[in-house]
DNA sequence: AGTTTTTTGCAACGCTTGATGTAAAATAAA
DNA sequence: TTTATTTTACATCAAGCGTTGCAAAAAACT
């Protein structure tokens, strides 16, 4: 009865998430997202609404991207995949231009948005939560004294070494911390032992 | 032979500082200088130069705080100061208002602006050099195995839970963190005796 | 007092941004 | 084929930004 959309709806997110990601909330203009999806800003802003409305999307898809590497990684939930987490931040980037090295979506957002809207902040908070709970089942499974805590600890720890694979352009700028990471977990293995 | 000033240029770089700290480089409009500075904006472009040359004082301003703080944390120069500052980190500020809610302002603007400015990026390094270093001649001077790769990693985690603090806009946040990062520097000391 | 030099206040500029109004185009149903 | 409904494409809007021009004001020196 009408008129059929010309694009994929989540075709189009995926390539908004690059634009984001790359570019963080504020340099991302309507203009690039026209350009990197092909669609005009009538019919994205038809599609998604307003750019905040088009930025929770994309930390939604973003979210579950993570969500997916989590239930990988962490099966079963155990410190040593904490480990293999840390050692693979640290991967290098053979593409210099490759998204990776630009950090983590939701690291960034914290330090543009983090105080400017609450639905991001709540969408933000959901991310951490996620990865809070993974380190927090990992560290009751092997036994550590104050999971909790520990959970808490690795997720900022994460984000330090995040926010140095910003700083620096590049993944491999999380070696030396991931390094010191995986040494200081095995210490908590060892002692619960 | 000329008309003097009406206002203190110290004075001003240090209102200039809290506006910027606050809200990062973006959000803080021109306009917002004036009323905190109480200078009109000819008189701030006349004295100061462009938003980014404004900004670059401030991050040396800045700079030279924090310099003060760890001549004075790290002397002399011991793990124990690291864990000091760690637990510092999380004390709590009494006015919800009180700027170090705020986070840090070096850790903030890696984020709105670690890839846009080279000279800002060159600021933030020498920031972050100079905590490198404290952190490095407190390892050595405990006699700490891989002292470089320690120092980066504490680095790290002050990156790490002054994010938190920026998320949650409050220090408290850091509280978790920082109890876990005294208890891993005191093993390091233990092992290193 | 006169002169010179800088600061100051006001206004306006050019630019970019996100968002919207409108009419034509396109397709599925009748 | 006609009709109804949605998607397009284009142009434009208002608002906010950093920056600059210009004349008046102010003080120090001669």
């Amino acid at each position: 009865m009408a008129r059929p959309r010309k694009f994929d709806e989540q075709e189009a997110l995926q390539k908004m998430v690059q634009v984001f990601w790359r570019h963080g909330y504020d340099a991302t203009t309507t203009r690039m997202l026209e350009e990197a999806t092909g669609i005009g800003v009538r019919g994205i802003a038809n599609t998604f609404g307003d750019k905040e409305d088009i930025f929770l999307r994309v930390l939604g898809v973003y979210t579950e991207m993570a969500r997916g590497v989590i239930e990988q990684v962490f099966a079963p939930p155990r410190l040593e995949a904490a480990q293999m987490m840390f050692q693979g931040l640290a991967q290098v980037a053979t593409d210099p231009d490759d998204i990776t090295n630009c950090g983590c979506l939701m690291v960034n957002t914290v330090f543009e948005l983090g105080r400017a809207s609450v639905r991001v902040r709540e969408a933000v908070e959901a991310y951490r939560a996620m990865w809070r709970e993974a380190f927090y089942m990992a560290a009751i499974a092997d036994g550590v004294a104050e999971p909790e805590e520990r959970a808490e600890f690795l997720l900022g720890l994460l984000w330090g070494a995040l926010s140095q694979v910003r700083l620096m352009g590049a993944t491999t700028a999380a070696a030396p911390m991931a390094k010191i990471a995986v040494e200081t977990i095995e210490t908590w293995k060892r002692d619960s032992a």
